[in-house]
DNA sequence: GCTCCTTCTCTTACAGTGTTAGAGAGATAC
DNA sequence: GTATCTCTCTAACACTGTAAGAGAAGGAGC
């Protein structure tokens, strides 16, 4: 049975899950699905379009976990952009790949989504653009944030880094100590964005 | 007179500023400054690094336009972010460049900055880093986009996106309709993100 | 003057990248 | 049985970052 398209892109996400974004090249994907790489050409355009459509994908999954309408609109949106941001992160470079899509019509999609819902809830067009921008391009920045990868042993020196940023190394200690994760930050910080009232 | 390192970051920044950082390789670099590219590796460990360090030259335009220490915190905090996202606009794929890079001290320099002026201003420390945090990161993700280039004709057609994205589109021409250019709606959605009164 | 050492640039080379051109196998349609 | 379509192949090109090591130029110490 021939290749196809699906698995091709099914194996691309399974390598940069595996291996990250820099390890995909047509090459070893290529090997992963028994082929030479050339054959690639076939089914996809390029290595730049398989990137978006992986981009796609992500998005995809963010737009089909989007809650149901809530009471309150703002509220709705940051659970929403909670599911985009935990689709972002259960792919190894998410936010990059995301960040990098040249064409994806799936960006647009969440946006028509989240700003529809808001609008329905009886939101004004001009605060429902604004936060929706607002909420995704913080969200997208965050993740990218997150996603870097954390310096090794030689250039991560705790001490060093106390004297130089003494008050954000304050910031840090006082969030965590009382036994906040890194998901409550995010959360935190986007009622903030998003004007909803302090929770913890 | 020989090759320094500061003549090589400002002969890649000036080829990033031209042709963008997809076209920033050692070899085009190495011809501009009338070396082959091997001698790069004497004036920089390799080419990440010399990424990270262009990030940190970014970073230094945008920490060094900080304005001084204003009458409210929050109105600090978005003019800062302003000459942030303007230190990024300036250079082509800046944000690219400042999201990309690995190890960059410079970051938390203006992190630093950013929450001892929040905190000098009598703000907690807690929203002090949820406003730094978010802010920053809001504004880089703004920038990344910003800054992705437009899909050309073939991709771009007017009035099939508009049967897509109806609310968006809407959204799109309310704000543009009056006369308002893409700075007013980073400041318009920053002054929400900030917590700041409405402009507009 | 001579030697040593440092600083900087060179040549050569390697293994890897995305991508194109075009040949060819295998099934399907007429 | 021939033509067409679908899919994969080989071979090659131009380019990438990077390593190894030779060599030129200049100053320091004697």
């Amino acid at each position: 049975m021939p290749l196809n398209r699906d698995q091709v892109l099914q194996e691309a996400m399974r390598l940069v899950d595996d291996d990250g974004l820099d390890a995909l090249s047509l090459r070893t994907l290529a090997a992963r699905l028994g082929v030479q790489a050339p054959t690639l050409y076939w089914h996809v355009k390029n290595k730049a379009a398989l990137v978006d459509a992986l981009a796609d994908a992500i998005m995809d999954e963010a737009i089909g976990a989007a809650p149901a309408p809530a009471s309150d609109a703002r509220e709705w949106l940051l659970a929403a952009l909670g599911q985009l941001r935990a689709a972002l992160l259960r792919h190894r470079d998410g936010a990059r790949i995301v960040a990098g899509a040249r064409y994806s019509m799936r960006r647009g999609d969440f946006s028509e989504l989240a700003m529809a819902t808001l609008v329905e809830h009886g939101m004004d067009l001009h605060h429902a653009r604004l936060l929706v921008l607002a909420g995704e391009r913080y969200t997208v920045g965050w993740v990218l944030e997150e996603q870097s990868p954390a310096p090794d042993p030689p250039d991560f020196d705790i001490d060093a880094l106390r004297a130089r940023f003494p008050v954000v190394t304050r910031g840090v200690t006082e969030y965590f100590s009382v036994g906040r994760t890194a998901d409550d930050l995010y959360r935190d910080a986007a009622r903030l964005v998003l004007h909803l009232p302090d929770e913890s």
